[in-house]
Order: structure tokens, then C-alpha cells, then sequence
DNA sequence: ATAGGGTTAG
């Protein structure tokens, strides 16, 4: 078996061809059994460099060359104790191999490789290997390689402690796992030095912990761009963008020139709490600066007008776009989606084509989406077998956005097929048959949903509870809401604002007013869904003055009022025989276009009968 | 070597 060839003259060194086969070289490495060997008396060092002049890519296709190729090769031999005394301890050559098999994807080779060599220092090799681990998502293995050069105790470079630090953002470290890196960070005093520090402070917020990327911030001597990108994105990314956003202010005082880097991140925070006027700002600034025709700030702006409803403008700077991406495309189908274009994010997606772009799941969970709540099945049926050709079925996203098309297209039983075929830990999945099962009125399934997803360990989540109780709230089962509740303290949840609606209703239409405006005054945010619930269920229990002044009230707030509200204030209004307010708040619904509406129609009636006024009734 | 897009809810 031959290891190594090198082709060409043995003059030269550096204008050899050498193509090594790893795997075979581990091979012959463990059974130490002499190959037909070939090798001239290179010293270790010459051999090393003759394998740094080699392209990895060469390597990897030669790995498996026939035999008759390696014979027409001008090899040149060497003895097995030459490369036994001379290669197997020398670094430089195990970290080439280590490279070589890594790039050719022989993971357990390139394992041993490291494993044998006692003596072994860091290199660049160990993190070959790792970012091999992150490409083939074998994360526990990242871990326990990482904690192996730890553990090795050796001297760790700045440059060796940066690469240690990105290879464990790429994967999901535990933070106990990010303070270990952290306290060899001090060890070595490098706690200051921006190189380190940069991709610290990237892997803290990637860990959620982010008052400590803070406080490493705060005590770099100095930062440069990549810090200030670091910590805006990372603190959007966080859920603290306004943090990201001041933070992006503190560094133009301090006279730090933005970058593209700089701009799509604080635009991206923008857009994610809804600061639509300061995105605009900066798009002027985009501007001054000449960054407008930069893809990923183009990307950010795109999603900035998407997002604020401006789709016209979103649409502008996306056909002025030299250069478009799979993410452009992906934002604005969204931006069309939310919408409820359908029909354009559609035409996107057979443009992206003519683009030579290949859709991906995002594309995908997008349209599907759309075609979800605009309940065209026939286009959602074409998309699922499109997401079986190109393989992404297996991608969470894409399972919960069919069944979520299955069952708002009323496709009940393929919608439970598919369930019972998926087999996953997804929430989300659980989340939609509850829905499903909600939406048919039957209880008794979607509590054995509810209590069979707890009882295989998943948590129920924002999306669980209002499902859950408005199942309770149209059947009836307060007892069992009660219960839910009492289930969502327990646990610690922090109600959001679909769990406060949906619990002010249950509690509104079954008379239990006082508890439902105890949750409804605590609720911070002003909640369209939550005034109404709370004025339709005083009107409906015949408390007609609280209703109508809880209705002046939301009024005040400049509050628009729904077509349920206006026809609880009507049927309030008719309850106390106030004639004029009743009459008032029909204009009121005219006004808002509401005149065909069914439930205000009887409103309507009623209050004119009522009144007297049995024509206008009529 | 830091950046941009995504599934389930009244």
C-alpha cells in the first residue's frame, strides 16, 4: 500500500505534488506494518513543509486513487524507520494529517491521530477538528475535545484561546462550560485583550448570559468594531435591543465610525421592537456613509420596511439591489406574507429560480404560512412535496408549518397522519393539535393532548395556555381552566398577553367578573382583545353602566374599538334605555365600516326596539 | 472575523 507520493523531482521540494491518503497513512501508522514504502531521506522538517504545500482539496481527492495513477507517479521511497523515528512525533506533520483527514471528513481518524500523540501542544489542528465536529453537528463531541485541551494543561495563545472560544459558539456550550474558558482566559491575562474578548463576549450572549458579556465589555481596554458588532447584535439577539440601540449611540459620541457590520445589526434591532422612524434615520445615514448598495445592510433595510408595512419602499430597495441573496428573497416573501399577499410571495419564490437561488426552509416555512392562513391548500399541498424533494421535511420549522396548513385548511385527518407520523419533541406540533382539536370543540382530545405532551416532558409554552383555555372557555369546563391557571402560577410563567385575554374572557362570559377585571387592570399593555372581553361579558351579565364606562374609557385611551365592543356597548346602551349614546356609537360603527355587521345589527335592533322606535328598528 | 431572513395564538 503506498502512504505517501510525491511527484515531480526530488530537487525541489517545493514543487513536489504530494498526495497523502490519510486514512490509509493512519492505517499503516497502527499496524506499523511495512508497506511497500517509498521515501527519500527527507528530515521531518522537509517533509512537514512538503505537506503544507499541498491543498487540502488535492488530498481529499486523490484519497481512494487507483493503483495503476500511484504506480505512473514518480515515488520516491524512504525507509519505515525513517517515518517512524523521524514523523510520528513531529508535530507539525501529525497537525498536517490531523488537517488532511478533517478536510476529507475521516473524523475518528483524525481523533486518533490527536489521541496517540501524547506530546501533542495545541494547534490550529485541534480546532480542525472541532469545527469538523460543529459541520457534522456532533456537539457533545466538541465538548469533550474542548475540555481534553483544557484539560491538557498546556500553554494557550491568544490566537489558540479566540479559535477555542469560536469553535464552542458554534455549538450549544453550557455556561458552566463558557466559565471554565473564561477562568483560563484570566489565568493567562488575557481578560483585556480584544482578541479574546471579541469572541467572549459573542459566546456570553449566545449563552444567554449576557450581563457578563457586559461586564467584559465594560473592562476591555480597547474595543474595536468587531466589539461594538459583538455587543449590538448580540444584545438584539437577546432580546434587549433597546440596550443594542443606546449602546450603538454611546459608541457614535465616542466617535467610532459605523460599519456595514454595524448598520444591519442596529437596523435589525430596530425593526425588532418596532422603531420604525429611527431605521429611517439611519437609512439616511446608510446613505452618507455609502453603504446602501452593501447586501446584508440592504437585507436589514429590506426587512425594516417589510416589517413596518412599507412594502412598497421594501419592494424599491429590493429591485435596486445589484446583488441579491437567499435571505433578501426570505425577507421580503415574509414582509408579503404577514400581509397576506400570498399571491406575490409566491411570484417571489419562482423569481428566486431566475436567480439561481436555491429556497431554502425559511422560503419554505414562509410560504406555507401564508398559504395557511389564506387557506389555499392546493398550493400548500405543491409546497409539501416540494420540501420532500429538497429534503428539509426532516427541519422542525417546515413540520410545524404543514401541520399547522393541514389543520387550518380543515384537513383533520391528514393533519393527525402527519402528527402521528412525526414522532419529534417539537412543541410547536403539540401546540397546533391543540388548536385542532379546540377549534372542533372537542375537550376530552385536547386534554389528553395537553396532559400527554407534559408527560412526555415538554413544557407547555405561551402558545399552549390560550389554547388549552379557550378550549375550556367554548365548552364550558371553567373548573378545568381554574385548574390551568392555577398550573401557569405554579410553574412560574409569566402570563403574556394572550393568556391574560383568553383568562379575562373564560372568566367575563361565566359571570366571574371580578376576577376577570383583576386581571385585566394588572395587565400592562393596553389589550384591544382584553377591553372587549371585559365589555362584552359586563354587558352579557347585565351590568350595563360598568360596561359602557369601561367603554368610554377605552375611548379616552384612543382605543378603536372592535365590532364586538361597539355592538356590548349598543346592547348596553339598550339595556339602560340610553337612546342618544346607543344612537351615537351606531355612527360611530358606520364610521368604522362596521355597518354590515351581524352582531351589531342586533344590537342595533334592540336598542331601537327598546327605544320605541320600532321603523328604525325595522 | 463581527452582520441579515423563519413555524404554532384571539
Amino acid at each position: 500500500m503506498i502512504l505517501i507520493r510525491i511527484r515531480g523531482s526530488s530537487s525541489s521540494l517545493h514543487r513536489f505534488r504530494l498526495n497523502v491518503s490519510a486514512h490509509v497513512f493512519y492505517k499503516w501508522r497502527q499496524s506499523c506494518q511495512a508497506p511497500t514504502f517509498n521515501f527519500a531521506a527527507f528530515s521531518s522538517t522537509a517533509a512537514s513543509r512538503a505537506l503544507n504545500i499541498i491543498p487540502v482539496e488535492e488530498n481529499v481527492g486523490s484519497l481512494y486513487a487507483p493503483s495503476s495513477e500511484i504506480k505512473k507517479c514518480n515515488t520516491l521511497n524512504i525507509q519505515r524507520e525513517n517515518l517512524k523515528n523521524g514523523l510520528r512525533e513531529d508535530d507539525g506533520i501529525s497537525a498536517r494529517l490531523v488537517d488532511i483527514c478533517a478536510a476529507a471528513g475521516e473524523l475518528d481518524c483524525a481523533f486518533q491521530i490527536l489521541n496517540d500523540l501524547s506530546g501533542f501542544r495545541y494547534s490550529g489542528s485541534w480546532n480542525k477538528v472541532i469545527s469538523l465536529c460543529i459541520e457534522k453537528k456532533l456537539h457533545g463531541e466538541v465538548s469533550s475535545l474542548i475540555s481534553r485541551i483544557l484539560d491538557k494543561n498546556v500553554t494557550l495563545d491568544d490566537v489558540a484561546l479566540a479559535n477555542i472560544l469560536r469553535a464552542c459558539s458554534g455549538v450549544k456550550v453550557g455556561f458552566h462550560f463558557v466559565e471554565q474558558v473564561h477562568a483560563k482566559i484570566i489565568r493567562y491575562g488575557f481578560s483585556t485583550n480584544q482578541h479574546v474578548c471579541n469572541p467572549l463576549i459573542d459566546l456570553y450572549l449566545k449563552t444567554e448570559l449576557v450581563d457578563s458579556a457586559i461586564q467584559i465589555f465594560k473592562n476591555m481596554g480597547t474595543r474595536d468594531s468587531v466589539t461594538w458588532v459583538a455587543m449590538i447584535s448580540g444584545l438584539s439577539q437577546s432580546c434587549r435591543e433597546m440596550e443594542g440601540i443606546l449602546l450603538y449611540c454611546e459608541m457614535r459620541k465616542l466617535g467610532v465610525f459605523p460599519t456595514p457590520y454595524i448598520f444591519s445589526s442596529v437596523i435589525s434591532a430596530c425593526t425588532k421592537v418596532n422603531l420604525y422612524e429611527l431605521g429611517e434615520q439611519l437609512h439616511a445615514q446608510i446613505l452618507k456613509w455609502g453603504f446602501s448598495s452593501e447586501l446584508f445592510v440592504c437585507n436589514s433595510l429590506v426587512s425594516l420596511y417589510s416589517r413596518c408595512r412599507n412594502l412598497t419602499f421594501a419592494e424599491l430597495i429590493f429591485s435596486e439591489m445589484q446583488h441579491r441573496d437567499r435571505v433578501t428573497y426570505n425577507t421580503l416573501i415574509s414582509g408579503f406574507a404577514m400581509q397576506g399577499s400570498s399571491e406575490k410571495s409566491l411570484e417571489l419564490f419562482e423569481e428566486m429560480h431566475t436567480e439561481s437561488l436555491k429556497p431554502d426552509s425559511v422560503t419554505v416555512a414562509c410560504l406555507l404560512g401564508t398559504c395557511a392562513s389564506m387557506g389555499v391548500l392546493h398550493k400548500g399541498v405543491q409546497l409539501h412535496s416540494y420540501a420532500i424533494k429538497a429534503g428539509m421535511c426532516s427541519d422542525i420549522i417546515i413540520e410545524g408549518s404543514l401541520l399547522d396548513l393541514y389543520v387550518k385548511c380543515s384537513e383533520v385527518k391528514t393533519a393527525h397522519k402527519f402528527f402521528l407520523a412525526t414522532q419529534t419533541d417539537n412543541v410547536v406540533l403539540w401546540n397546533v393539535m391543540l388548536v385542532a382539536y379546540g377549534q372542533m370543540g372537542d375537550l376530552q382530545e385536547s386534554v389528553h393532548i395537553y396532559s400527554q405532551m407534559q408527560n412526555k416532558g415538554l413544557q407547555p409554552n405561551q402558545y399552549t395556555y390560550p389554547s388549552i383555555l379557550r378550549t375550556c372557555t367554548s365548552v364550558g369546563a371553567i373548573d378545568l381552566g381554574e385548574q390551568v391557571q392555577t398550573q401557569v402560577i405554579k410553574t412560574g410563567f409569566q402570563p403574556n398577553v394572550y393568556v391574560c385575554s383568553v383568562l379575562i374572557d373564560m372568566y367575563a362570559k361565566h359571570g366571574k367578573l371580578e376576577t376577570a377585571q383583576k386581571i385585566f387592570r394588572r395587565l400592562s399593555e393596553d389589550d384591544i382583545v382584553s377591553w372587549t372581553a371585559m365589555i362584552a361579558g359586563y354587558a352579557q351579565h347585565d351590568m350595563f353602566h360598568e360596561s359602557l364606562k369601561l367603554f368610554v374609557e377605552m375611548q379616552e385611551r384612543g382605543i378603536r374599538s372592535d365590532n364586538i365592543g361597539l355592538a356590548s356597548a349598543i346592547s348596553a346602551c339598550a339595556g339602560i334605555q340610553a337612546f342618544d349614546q346607543g344612537r351615537q356609537i351606531h355612527s360611530q360603527s358606520v364610521v368604522s365600516g362596521y355597518s354590515s355587521d351581524i352582531s351589531i345589527g342586533n344590537a342595533l335592533v334592540c336598542l331601537y326596539a327598546r327605544c320605541g322606535c320600532i321603523l328604525e328598528a325595522h
